[in-house]
DNA sequence: TTAAGTGCAAATATTTTGCAATGAG
DNA sequence: CTCATTGCAAAATATTTGCACTTAA
């Protein structure tokens, strides 16, 4: 069982998920990573403790953890989607910068106030009008980078 | 020649890129198209036609037009790319809302003067502090859509 | 002319599915 | 006990690459 944790317990059991070693292992790896994993970043980090979870395994349990709203599911740009524990306390969230010239990604998360207080109030509007219920948002400039737009 | 657009072949020219049959149909359907498309799509709309454009053709030339910042790639949480005129004329901008439940994705573009007056006020904030050229966003929020959040 | 671009087929990811075996509640 | 879950291998998707041929400039 992975620290002080009956929360996600809860929440799996409420929508009628079990309790598994593979979902642990997960949630396990997930926690204890700085950033978002891939499912085959999640495949080697079990790997390397010397256990085993197929990756078919591990693609339906961060299925039903990201359904349940345990964790997130991200879509960036390379073609692989990735996953984070949804923690606000834990994971630092952050916007990106994404150089269209020499396609760097810059992430920043030093949010001045204005930013956040912006966002917020967005997030506001938008589940009112759209009746969304929002949890979580992306945001990503796309653009030239300080050196691509020269005047370095 | 699609449409009035000398500013987007200037646009590939700049950058040493070719004006060819196969990007002027891919912007011919994406600019005729009132939502983003995935190369699946794109090769569809133009077999459709009865004429033919290769995927791995589609995939280089969306590379190159992204890369000019004539189109737009998108990842969402669907498992697959798609893309988007980058111009204010033609397409409506548009933000996304994505269901972690459903996984429906949902655009909207009838953004509010609020919403457009904030998101202007952000992109000036950030490129400032981060000394980058934005000429593009993409904003989505993730949550659950009306009636997946139940009480619908 | 000549480098960039294309088509096709083959190679690589990435993700999903079928099914018998296992295990949580 | 019984149904959700797993593991494995196979299938389905999505994307990239090699190479000879074509074409824009």
């Amino acid at each position: 069982m992975i620290a002080n944790n009956m929360i996600i317990y809860k929440k799996l059991n409420q929508q009628g998920y079990r309790i598994t070693k593979a979902r642990e292992k997960i949630l396990e790896i997930l926690s204890k990573s700085p950033k978002h994993l891939s499912v085959d970043d999640i495949y080697l980090a079990i790997k390397s403790r010397g256990e085993n979870v197929g990756t078919a395994t591990i693609y339906r349990a961060v299925d039903s953890l990201a359904k349940t709203g345990i964790i997130r599911k991200l879509s960036l740009l390379n073609g692989r989607a990735s996953f984070e524990i949804i923690n606000k306390e834990i994971s630092t969230h952050h916007h990106h910068l994404v150089c269209r010239n020499c396609q760097t990604v810059i992430d920043y998360s030093d949010f001045i106030k204005e930013e956040i207080f912006l966002m917020k109030k967005l997030e506001k509007i938008v589940s009112k009008i759209h009746q969304f219920k929002i949890e979580d948002h992306q945001l990503s400039f796309t653009g030239l980078c300080k050196s691509c737009k020269g005047g370095d």
